[in-house]
RNA sequence: GGGCGGUUAGCUCAGUUGGUUUAGAGCGCCUGCCUUACAAGCAGGAGGUCACUGGUUCGAUUCCAGUAUCGCCCA
């Protein structure tokens, strides 16, 4: 029992005790009813390309948190864990290694490249499920999912299916966001936008038959190319006369029409702009009611087609250098401002987007979005903090339509099916043989495969088996809450939303948790390009994963972004350690009279000291405080209460008074409640503290109560979470110890400020001014005693300064502590003026308002009784620090 | 251009309905200690015009408005 070592090893402690549990079925729900409450929640699935960074620690931390936190609380408490098949991401990766083989995707087919990317799946899961493992999270892994498994992939044909017959999917050739470099269509929510410095080209524009000139500003002058037309505000009293003329296009002599569109905006550059309906957007739908051409000029990498005449095979920014110079040779180029503009980027390999016209399949969003706007307006989904429901609003309400088709061959191909023969077209679960119109065997399946959110946007349901009615929908669905970044409440947790409602009427969750982004001191985003990622692995390695959890907890404030390094991580392994140690010291000097029943409760037969009831008063509190917060989602001030008391309280004050009394040989039924105290309070932290530090806590339960690990159901991690009895608080308990702590804090200043050595046990005089408190300090002079170093302490309304003493002053009393020989008048001089000087301000602060006659007309009574009662206490510390300051002289 | 969030100690942040906290914590810094649970520790200390300007109020870090500035999201 004594040989416990004084460093908490976590190494062997972690992977020991993630075994036992696994070992236990812990993690495990079974779908049966067995009278427990479900409280569920589904992993936000990482892609499976990718390895967790910090990010991912700090919301699988958060979930772990609360799962633990809800099977303590008595919840059959399951967290379903996963990966998404990130199509775009994993194509990339896999084609760039086919690519260092010397092959190409193109080369070895569709299906040889699917096989391998089943392969490169099999390995990186590994990775993400092992890196989770260490993390600590208590998944129940017989129900990991990916979202291409075979129960999700029906869930996906389902959903088409559905939404294909009642026309809530279409096909249709729009612009859409094309990523030259995948070379496949994105959805807005998948394109992110960058400033990015750049020029507005002023070009002219020749009437047709006229010798004059129209100028458009642009910034992207090569889509000149496929101009189909020129357009004005219709407002615009500059132009009204050019509209039905005619321009040419430079270079290209090409003739359009010169139309009036309210889209212009007269403010913009000159107030004319160019329309190329292949290329851009707004100017699509503006070709739309002019009935434009639509030319486009561009092949699917960007390089520029036959339409672009001699630019013919340029990349299209190569094709913009050579234009430019070529208009700027012909005067086409009026001139060239400094402009700055935001482009689109693809999310996953930050290629500038072009908007491209192309066929795609579109899902109606309106219709969907309805309901998951109310269920946000009446309460029923709530946004923790709150104000991100506001983001969540903002999108729906103005939701546009979401291109669901993919030009890639990983992801779940298309359920749609086309008759080669008579162009019948439908949509089937199994591939068909014939074609139920004309009965041609001549079909071939749509080649797309479907946006990965397509698939996930049905996670919370489809990995419990829907569309069967399983036994595990029933149980399970709807999930609790969800955990995640702001980043994705569009592409993921609206569309979710959305999907429950309409495929099984009702919400998928009712508590989002949008935590912030992890970033490194300097509060820049960690990314791979700046190198300024944090492994989690190298951070468990260092400092254990229990250290990993607690920090990353207490340096995230709600709803804000934490900053953090390496060393950050140092706060979390110093408090595992300094609990092991708090442990160490409590079983060290039970030993063997270590009983099972001091953990279970107070034994009616104790009598309480002060102390006891002090650390009993604060525990409940802290039990309150606690639950409080991980009820509301306060995951971080749950654990700085944690923090705060454990350290301060429990170690600082209770462990430091307890000291003697355990070792005390003379009272022993005093000696056997302060065993039972300290047990309780320290068990009662375990398990306040397990949820948060899982490993640790289990680590020192076990010795605590001498388990051999044999049985697997005894175990931290099923245990009651501690509940709160209003019967042991007492304020007033609180503000006694507080006033025995205001004395010793007083004693160690001027003993520290005095250099009074730690070793040497001074005597100590302390004058109050009632015969109440020297009562209360004498019952307790032992507390002051021991934690002052004390040799002799005298307590006293009479009490007279010795000579030669250094002197302190706090509310209510004097302390003087005798010094001859080691005292330095200047020193104490130079001291107690400077403690005069700060009450002296606090005095004036506070006169200032007394003297105000608007203060005391005009404020609550009770806040003036406490401003004089204040005033009266500083004047007498100042008294008393004048009057020691005149004792100096003399000595 | 629209929206959201921030601005408090050298750094990262608390501060719960306006006056009790003499504005706090962690890290960092300084001083003294290996005091038999812990030097990954103990005790003590220094360090703040609470971004700025107005307003409301007897009273503002706290409420309101505006400004500046940083960050994020959307167009």
């Amino acid at each position: 029992m004594t040989d416990i070592p004084k460093h908490y090893d976590f190494k062997s402690a972690e992977a020991r005790w993630y075994k036992f549990w696994l070992d236990g079925g812990h993690f495990h729900c079974d779908s049966s009813d067995n009278g427990k409450k479900a409280y569920t929640i589904v992993i936000p699935p990482p892609n499976v390309t990718d390895i967790l960074h910090t990010g991912h620690a700090l919301n699988n931390s958060l979930q772990d948190i609360m799962i633990r936190y809800k099977k303590m609380c008595g919840f059959d408490a399951e967290w379903l864990p996963g990966v998404d098949h990130a199509g775009i991401a994993t194509q990339v990766v896999v084609e760039k290694s086919l690519l260092q083989e010397g092959t190409s995707r193109q080369e070895i087919g569709r299906e040889k490249f699917v096989e391998r990317v089943w392969k490169w799946k099999e390995e990186k899961f590994e990775n993400i499920i092992d890196q989770l493992k260490q993390m600590g999270c208590s998944c129940d892994w017989e129900r990991t999912r990916l979202t291409m498994d075979e129960g999700l992939s029906n869930a996906v044909k389902e959903v088409f299916i559905r939404l294909y017959e009642e026309n809530l999917i279409y096909k249709g050739h729009y612009i859409t966001n094309w990523c030259p470099k995948d070379l496949t269509s994105l959805s807005d929510d998948e394109v992110e936008h960058m400033d990015v410095a750049s020029n507005l080209w002023y070009i002219r524009y020749k009437i047709a038959g006229a010798d004059q000139y129209l100028t458009v500003a642009t910034t992207r002058p090569e889509t000149m190319l496929g101009d189909t037309a020129l357009a004005v505000s219709p407002k615009d009293q500059r132009y009204q006369k050019y509209v039905g003329q005619t321009a040419i296009v430079p270079i290209l002599d090409r003739e359009i029409p010169i139309i009036a569109d309210d889209y212009v905006d007269p403010e913009f550059g000159t107030g004319v702009v160019k329309v190329t309906p292949a290329h851009d957007p707004n100017d699509f739908q503006i070709g739309l009611r002019h009935d434009l051409e639509q030319i486009n000029i561009m092949n699917p990498d960007a390089s520029l087609n036959e339409n672009a005449g001699k630019f013919k095979g340029m990349d299209r920014y190569e094709g913009r250098k050579a234009l430019l110079k070529e208009l700027e040779k012909k005067g086409f180029l009026k001139k060239t401002e400094k402009y700055e503009l935001s482009v689109g980027t693809c999310y996953r390999c930050h290629t500038v987007i072009e908007p491209y016209l192309s066929e795609q399949w579109y899902v109606r969003m309106k219709p969907l979005a309805e309901p998951a706007i109310e269920a946000v307006k009446t309460g029923k989904l709530r946004f923790h903090p709150k104000h991100w429901e506001k983001t969540y609003l903002y999108w729906l309400e103005n939701v546009r339509d979401w291109c669901i088709s993919r030009q890639l061959w990983w992801g779940h191909r298309i359920p749609i099916f086309i008759c080669q023969d008579c162009d019948h077209t439908w949509a089937a679960k199994d591939t068909p043989k014939v074609c139920p119109k004309c009965e041609s065997t001549d079909i071939e399946q749509d080649p797309d495969v479907l946006d990965t959110w397509f698939s996930s946007w049905l996670w919370p349901f489809s990995t419990f088996g829907w569309p069967e009615q399983t036994p595990e929908l029933k149980k399970f669905y709807p999930t609790d809450s969800l955990f995640t970044a702001s980043e994705i409440i569009y592409l993921w947790v609206a569309r979710m939303v959305m999907a429950g409602y309409k495929f099984l009427g009702d919400i998928p969750f009712s508590d989002v948790y949008i935590h912030g982004t992890v970033r490194d001191t300097q509060g820049r985003k960690m990314s791979k390009s700046l190198g300024n990622g944090i492994d989690p692995r190298d951070i468990i390695n260092e400092y254990g994963s229990d250290a990993l959890r607690i920090s990353l907890v207490l340096v995230t404030p709600e709803g804000q972004d934490p900053c953090i390094s390496l060393n950050t991580f140092e706060q979390g392994r110093n408090f595992a350690n300094k609990l092991w140690n708090a442990s160490r010291f409590v079983m060290m000097n039970l030993g063997d009279g270590l009983k099972p029943e001091y953990f279970s409760g107070i034994a009616d037969n104790c009598k309480l000291a002060l102390m006891d009831r002090w650390i009993l008063s604060r525990l409940h509190r802290t039990i309150q405080t606690v639950r409080l917060s991980l009820d509301t989602f306060k995951f971080n001030s749950g654990a700085k209460v944690l923090y705060d008391f454990i350290w301060h309280d429990f170690c600082d004050w209770y462990v430091e008074l307890v000291k003697s009394r355990l070792r005390s040989e003379d009272d022993s039924s005093d000696r056997e409640t302060a065993r039972n105290v300290v047990s309780f309070v320290l068990n009662n932290i375990l398990l306040m503290l397990n949820p948060y530090m899982p490993f640790v806590t289990e680590e020192i339960w076990q010795r605590l109560h001498s388990y051999d690990a044999s049985d697997p159901s005894k175990t931290i991690i099923i245990q009651p979470y501690p509940e709160s009895d209003e019967k042991w608080i007492d304020a007033d308990l609180e503000t006694s110890m507080e006033n025995i702590q205001a004395v010793v804090g007083a004693i160690r200043t001027v003993r520290a400020e005095m250099n009074v050595p730690p070793s040497k046990r001074a005597d100590v005089h302390v004058r109050v001014e009632s015969e109440d408190l020297a009562e209360a300090l004498m019952k307790h002079r032992d507390y002051i005693t021991e934690l002052g170093r004390i040799n002799e302490l005298f307590v006293g309304t009479g009490i007279s300064r010795p000579s030669l003493s250094a002197a302190t002053v706090i509310k209510d009393a004097e302390i003087f502590i005798p010094l001859a020989g080691l005292i330095d008048v200047e020193k104490e001089r130079a001291r107690l003026q400077k403690d005069l000087a700060q009450v002296q301000t606090q005095l004036e602060k506070i006169s200032r308002k007394l003297d105000n006659t608007e203060f005391l007309s005009k404020a609550a009574s009770d806040v003036v009784d406490r401003e004089k009662q204040k005033k009266i206490d500083f004047e007498n510390m100042a008294d008393k620090i004048s009057r020691s300051l005149e004792q100096l002289i003399g000595w």
